[in-house]
DNA sequence: GTCGCGACACCAATCGTTTTGGACTCGTAT
DNA sequence: ATACGAGTCCAAAACGATTGGTGTCGCGAC
């Protein structure tokens, strides 16, 4: 690919500059400027012996400078919990491949839900100049309006918006998850169907949805059968060790996620109960889990990929002043998947 | 945090330069810079009136700005194959944190392992002007030698090297990884140990750990109970169905990865065979699916966080000029980690 | 003839910092 | 008195690109 020569040229210690590109090939830098942006028209002749001084520097121009002149960067973060969690790792990486295409690159930043860090990485990503910046992270609404959005970044949530009218939204109808979720137990002819909530003050779209479908059945709701989880594997294990210590058990219960549904299933191999014939079994989020376990996991599909995706091409339709207007909110779909525990 | 008044001051259009806050304070640019870089003494008094007028006009300096100007970026990059993949992701959270607390920002390239891809990232964040590259990508030995470290910009590898004197590498001894692995199915009495490989030309140090045991422990290799699988769940599905086909069944297998493993157990499931009772297994890389099968999955820890960090560490140490010689290499203790399959 | 205009190239200002190289003022030792 | 160093501060030159304004040339229209 590069000739010896050239690395001997290009090489050594500084980059070379638009400078000696033009100067190489007798012209003003402005001109070299203008064949590598095509804003402005340069002559066919002038043009090829500018190209051929740059191909013969290997010049690259300094984005930095560019970064500087043209107040944009690029480059867009990304501020989520963790990127361990498969679901936000999915997410960044549908994010990364929506903006990739338009030129923007990713950086990304891990706050661990603490609220601190969310606050001194949005100063990060605002003083080094992001062309937008995608919050997933949780402390989001409960935040000075005075935000990035308020600076002119764009921003797009991704679960709970910023309280600032040009903000972007996209997120995932819990409640008609879980309904469609509780509703296919009760269609599997079960009749006394639990539920194994998140943690308080969380996710409570979700502990809807499962109190619609009860309703909508004609089932009567009864409390005992709604336990709480912490959306943890452990706090999966727990509550369904409660809900079997009923008088009444459950035959089918609707897990709030994935990891307390594989915790739910833990406890039924203790008590040497069979899935799904003994008590059947729902989640939600679907991540790749969900397939490794056995039985495999019915379960409510959160489209981690779409939703980063979509919300990349929100920021990409703002970034370029293609949509200037007030905040739009997109409700991504959650199919149930239905696989082998209900 | 933020005053009401303040939002007014610094608020609107473009965001507050150093020379307002200088003109406000009454003092030259020069001493603005001073009093935050603290790289020359200012009067006390004099410093106390800027900081105030910083304070008062909410003034965060312009990053862009001074990378320009300082040739230096505070980002580094980590080019992955695919951040989805758990060993990746965790490893860049790793590293994150490993130079976060140096005040480094993290940027993410994914490249699916295509070697074009990683060729237009590698230059993609050059012309970023990023501090310092941790590559974990595979295709990283043949590559010309013109690369990143060429530039002047400090590189560690994972896995694979550069071919460059002064890129550090960080990996781990896969060869006594899997030579542990093996002797502890042989120490467990199993007799007939098989090995499930990765695809040709990868991954060969754990066909050679597993080689070694053998040897060591006076077992004469059989060349049939080694066969290939792909990385993937399918492959060791398949791998596993070829290996119980043969007339002289394994009584255990050596996978040389996790998912394999996982697609091993299908198979062995398939069979209606007892694990470990039947057969033995142990897997390679400690991903967390492998608490989340059942039985739990005995295998070698890959310490994908630690391979980070001290990636990141390395980054620091070269980054910050501390350290500027020849290309270090540390290997990383990859213990056993026993659970229920072996 | 000259006016207008399109094509082409360049000059100089600009983006917002950091970083020399002085300059100026005091003390204080020579 | 002179010299000198420490303490303060500033003016101006980078850093490497982009861009608004100018200027030149050639040519067809009036």
């Amino acid at each position: 690919m590069s000739q010896p020569g050239i690395q001997e040229l290009a090489g050594d210690r500084s980059r070379v500059t638009i400078a000696q590109v033009a100067s190489l090939a007798g012209v003003s830098p402005t001109t070299v400027s203008h064949v590598l942006s095509g804003k402005r028209m340069v002559g066919a002749a002038t043009k090829g012996t500018v190209e051929e001084a740059i191909r013969q520097l290997g010049y690259r121009p300094n984005n930095v400078a560019r970064n500087l002149r043209t107040r944009r960067s690029r480059m867009v973060a990304v501020v989520v919990p963790d990127i361990t969690n498969p679901f936000y790792s999915v997410l960044t990486r549908g994010l990364a491949d929506a903006v990739d295409g338009s030129g923007y690159g990713t950086y990304v930043c891990n706050t661990d839900g603490l609220p601190d860090r969310e606050d001194s990485f949005l100063e990060d990503v605002l003083d080094r100049g992001v062309d937008g910046i995608v919050m997933a992270s949780v402390n989001v609404t409960d935040r000075t309006d005075a935000g990035p959005a308020g600076l002119g970044t764009p921003v797009v949530c991704v679960g709970g918006a910023f309280d600032h009218p040009q903000v972007d939204l996209v997120t995932v109808d819990d409640e008609v998850g879980s309904r469609a979720a509780t509703l296919h137990l009760i269609g599997r002819g079960r009749h006394r169907v639990a539920m194994i909530q998140g943690p308080p003050e969380s996710g409570t779209a979700r502990d809807e949805g499962y109190c619609v479908a009860l309703a909508e059945s004609g089932t009567t709701f009864d409390p005992q059968l709604m336990v709480r989880g912490d959306w943890t594997r452990k706090g999966g294990h727990r509550a369904m060790h409660a809900l079997m210590a009923l008088t009444e058990r459950p035959d089918a219960v609707f897990c709030a996620n994935d990891l307390t549904a594989i915790g739910a299933m833990d406890a039924i191999r203790d008590l040497n109960l069979a899935i799904p014939d003994d008590v059947a079994l729902v989640g939600f989020d679907d991540v790749d889990a969900a397939t490794i376990v056995t039985p495999a996991l019915t379960t409510v599909r959160n489209p981690a990929y779409d939703t980063g995706s979509t919300a990349g091409q929100m920021l990409v339709s703002r970034m370029l002043g293609r949509y200037t207007d007030v905040g739009r909110t997109v409700v991504l779909p959650c199919p149930l998947v239905e696989r082998q525990t209900a």
